[in-house]
DNA sequence: GCTTGTCTGTACCGATCGGTACAAACAGCG
DNA sequence: CGCTGTTTGTACCGATCGGTACAGACAAGC
């Protein structure tokens, strides 16, 4: 009886970049046995429960690191202008600065089905309220800091939309600071 | 030699619907096959090129809608911040105030390859200059003009994304509401 | 050494993919 | 009516899809 190393783990974020290059449809079991190096014998041990089994655990995955590095910090941090300020530079290293597409800005565009969309909701969700919360922590009006959330997270997605589409990740950088002068002023 | 009508017209906007809702490669010609009442014989005769001339057959659609009801007005209208409302107000009817998710933005975030990239990226350049024309005619400066265009342009993609993942469309809406207030005060 | 259970590569499955071939059905024109 | 060319349904193609079966390779416990 051998352990079960973090296989499942390690292969997660090869996986992960398929799917945000080529959304759930495009993204074929070929495509990630090569990329995670993996046969289907061992991808399918790691993952029982196959491709959808994979798409879940890289959204979980993905939600615990925003959790843990984004949100987390929005409501916790003494200095919330600070966490604000951690949001931004951590959503302009985790995208690489516009480089990389959003997984779950993707997903949410096509799918329709499946369990993915309370996640896909939930993590757009968290976001959202951990971001009013520490507006409202800095000061802010609640009904402002409610529509100022909600633009801000619809922003980021939207820079990330039109980066890729002018294949300009410049765009990214220019709407992460005009967000920059909207929340901390 | 009886004529082609414009069966090819006639199929465009129901092709259209099934990849916005399914994207590029979740859209099989099976589905296509059945939304439109058209067989693959049909089909194929009025799109020799098959998936992907029919891909670029919405796009350019859709780029001639836009180009026709939105940014001619943008560049030429007499009253340009009559034209921005006008812009905003077919914005949310084309979109049907969010319930509709926007296939250019989808194929921007996963395709990368193919002659749809140009169409892809012309579309929103398109749309973000007439809008910074009609923001320069109405009074700003230029610089204030190409910022408030980028950032409504990516607003508006990132709003149809959101209420897509929340599924909410009163974000739309809302998203709208602020449009309206940054750009036409 | 052998056993036991975890891994993993390979062959294979039925279904479906996008695309082609082609023969009927059809409309206009004489 | 034939004739001509367009439009369509259907059968079919090889390739690939996601998924399964399973026999070996492997590591740990005795």
């Amino acid at each position: 009886m051998t352990k079960k190393p973090g296989a499942r783990e390690d292969a997660l974020p090869a996986i992960a970049e398929v799917f945000r290059e080529y959304g759930y449809e495009g993204a074929s079991l070929a495509l990630i046995g090569a990329r995670t190096g993996l046969g289907k014998g061992s991808l399918y041990h790691a993952f029982p429960g196959g491709k959808a089994e994979m798409a879940e655990a890289v959204l979980d995955a993905i939600g615990a690191w925003f959790e843990e590095k984004v949100y987390a910090p929005l409501r916790d941090d003494p200095d919330p202008r600070a966490a604000i300020r951690l949001m931004l530079s951590e959503t302009d290293a985790y995208f690489r600065s516009g480089r990389r597409a959003c997984l779950v800005g993707a997903f949410a565009l096509t799918e329709g089905r499946d369990g993915f969309a309370d996640r896909i909701a939930g993590y757009f969700r968290d976001w959202r309220e951990a971001l009013a919360q520490a507006l409202i922590r800095a000061g802010r009006p609640a009904a402002e800091a409610d529509s100022l959330a909600e633009d801000a997270v619809l922003t980021i997605q939207g820079g990330l939309v039109l980066a890729r589409a002018l294949d300009d990740p410049a765009v990214f950088g220019r709407m992460l600071g005009r967000l920059d002068m909207r929340l901390v002023s």
